[in-house]
DNA sequence: TTGAATTGTGCACACGTTTGCACAATTTGG
DNA sequence: CCAAATTGTGCAAACGTGTGCACAATTCAA
């Protein structure tokens, strides 16, 4: 009935002090061996389970054991397998990052807080790109085959198919400044609504009548989302014919979007003179193509906010007054959120301040409309 | 002899055509079991051997049991434990990252460049900050832990006693765009020597004669690297007297660097007119502050060149005149590299090809110095 | 019809760790 | 001096997958 050798060697009498520790053979092959816990063992004269103990903190191990076997560790240069850790333990370090790339400016900022964050709390991400909707499940599906502890969402938001299977189950998702039709998952986002309730205010105290929000029509969540509060806030106003809003898509992202907006909209006769654009970056490419390609003049012709208040935005160049939402305040919101997940089962919901940064690119309108130069002042 | 059950129940007879599939129980705790290849497998009636061959191209197994277990699989959200199969199978698709950070621009394009490549790729880059040195030899170790199947290294060294623990060992180290005082690592490099020649000729042949180079003291390899090149292509002009170059260190890094640089030299009544910035950044704070705090026109007053090629380079801005280093083909070379590491034990020793990119930022030289205006003209 | 080749599948073990349990050795309390 | 408590360590099983080997079932050749 037992026919392999191995039966033979289980059921074997068990030997003195030593399990065993099949020896590492050291063959002429170039890629050496790995460094297992079973050859500190040997080595140490302990069996794996105490070499293993020797790295916790409160296991029950003699001083004089745990002293040589970190040292042998350290001699030889193992390093726990931290794959091998996780399938026993069944708990991961890693997370799961995903960004649609590196372009937008604040995504990088918020990232690298992310990164330096997670890392503080012994936490590891995997950097996972998704530029589109397909290319996010297909991402959410690699980080479920790691056994990621958690997923970090900064752009797009998973299928609810994929949501069903995956986020459903056991690894719980964090969406950053994203639209949450996955009532699963934790939201955090930055105020919106006060972002845009501020800019409109500030445009509105300058003394603008003639108002627009500028924006990428590939925009995601946070843009749609400043529109919509930026709108609802002048909804009054706008309603008695004493402001006007004018909304402005463009087919391109980032500083391209705004460069285009310049070009199509300060072309009018009669164009708008406060802006309000959905991100800072958008702002730049504005301002750029307003200044060098129409010759206007910031404040004095058209007035700018933008919303992040990007390091660029503080130079010299442009000094543009704008909505600030704190990248490291989210990146905190994310720990938190992290830290609860095991403990308790509810879902995050937070919203994180945002606050005016007033600078140098809003001032009164001009007073007679562009193309007509005012006799007076 | 045989004592525990488990002995008995390994010896007992083999039962007809079910293996040992614990029944994953699906008890009252929250987090529910994680779905195993033996749950497909009770389910598809097969082995979980049969189970781990369907998803391999090259097994027999029959079109009919494969299409039903794929299926089961999908219906059930199975994904293969990547962990798991990293241990079997003694392979990763896990590729540890390190930066120092999202700060410097030219590090987002590379980083960026680089997820995408490996993503492609399939493989999954594990993202460590590594902002000082002791700090990179952490991140290797921890790295290591991973079984990653490389690293590449964009900011530091590592230590060559880490260096000869495990670079050594097994993980093979891929520096990029950094010095390698390690020759087990393979050298991935954007061609400084190059770069720092087309710069000096562009700014000689404007007719400049008095030189600088503007550096962050924290500079590592490629600034340091693009000075020695720019200096020792002077030195034969140098020697004779007929051109002067002034290097510039200061205790900032990028942009901020660049704008003490320009506040600090630019206040010398006989400053330097050519300047050379180690990176774009650089440039970018160096203009700004010779614009807008010493009133200097650009390129009338200085010239600048820069090196990277930044996107923001381009814009009307700056509109910079660089020399541009190709993060593509940077990623492209660490991909290759990637690629023939298990195949070959040679190491990479590569060098990227740059070039210049003429925008408005050279021209020649005022022709009185600077503070005697120039009466004709 | 029989023996060989082919095809498809299961069994058992390996990967490197953690951990409940058992147990020997030592200390403590009476 | 003995029982009980404490301390330190080893054993074996578990985590989920891949794979060499064995073997049953089928096909093929003669």
């Amino acid at each position: 009935m037992i026919t392999t050798q191995a039966y033979a060697h289980v059921c074997a009498k068990p030997k003195k002090h030593v399990d065993k520790t099949p020896m590492t053979k050291s063959g002429p092959g170039i890629k050496t061996q790995n460094i297992t816990s079973a050859d500190v063992a040997r080595l140490a004269g302990v069996s794996r389970s105490t070499v293993s103990r020797c790295f916790k903190k409160d296991s029950r191990i003699s001083d004089n054991t745990r002293k040589r076997v970190l040292e042998i560790s350290d001699q030889l240069g193992y390093q726990v397998n931290k794959l091998a850790r996780s399938m026993s333990t069944k708990e991961s370090d890693l997370v799961g990052l995903v960004s649609s790339g590196l372009h937008d400016p604040f995504a990088v900022i918020l990232v690298d807080q992310l990164i330096s964050t997670l890392q503080k709390m012994g936490l590891h991400p995997i950097l996972l790109d998704a530029s589109n909707e397909t290319q996010l499940d297909i991402s959410i599906k690699k980080l479920a085959q790691y056994q990621v502890k958690s997923i970090v969402i900064t752009s797009g938001s998973p299928s609810s198919s994929i949501g069903a299977k995956f986020i459903n189950r056991d690894i719980p998702v964090i969406l950053l400044n994203r639209a949450g039709q996955l009532d699963q998952a934790n939201l955090i986002n930055c105020d919106n609504q006060k972002g845009a309730m501020l800019a409109a205010q500030a445009l509105i105290d300058a003394g603008h009548k003639k108002l627009a929000f500028i924006n990428s029509s590939f925009s995601t969540f946070s843009g749609v989302s400043r529109r919509d509060f930026f709108e609802q806030t002048l909804a009054l106003k706008t309603s008695t014919g004493d402001v006007t809003l004018e909304k402005i898509n463009v087919d391109e992202t980032g500083y391209e979007a705004g460069f285009k907006a310049a070009l199509k909209t300060l072309s009018q006769p009669d164009h708008p003179t406060g802006f309000f654009c959905a991100t800072d970056n958008i702002a730049f490419g504005f301002m750029d193509a307003a200044r060098y390609e129409m010759g206007k003049k910031i404040p004095d012709d058209v007035s700018v906010i933008g919303f992040d208040d990007l390091p660029l935005s503080a130079r010299p160049t442009y000094d543009l007054t704008t909505i600030k939402q704190c990248p490291n305040d989210l990146a905190k919101a994310v720990a938190e959120c992290i830290d609860k997940i095991d403990s308790t089962s509810e879902r995050t919901r937070k919203i994180i301040p945002v606050s005016l940064i007033k600078r140098k690119t809003i001032t009164a309108p001009p007073q007679e409309p562009s193309g007509k130069p005012s006799l007076k002042d």
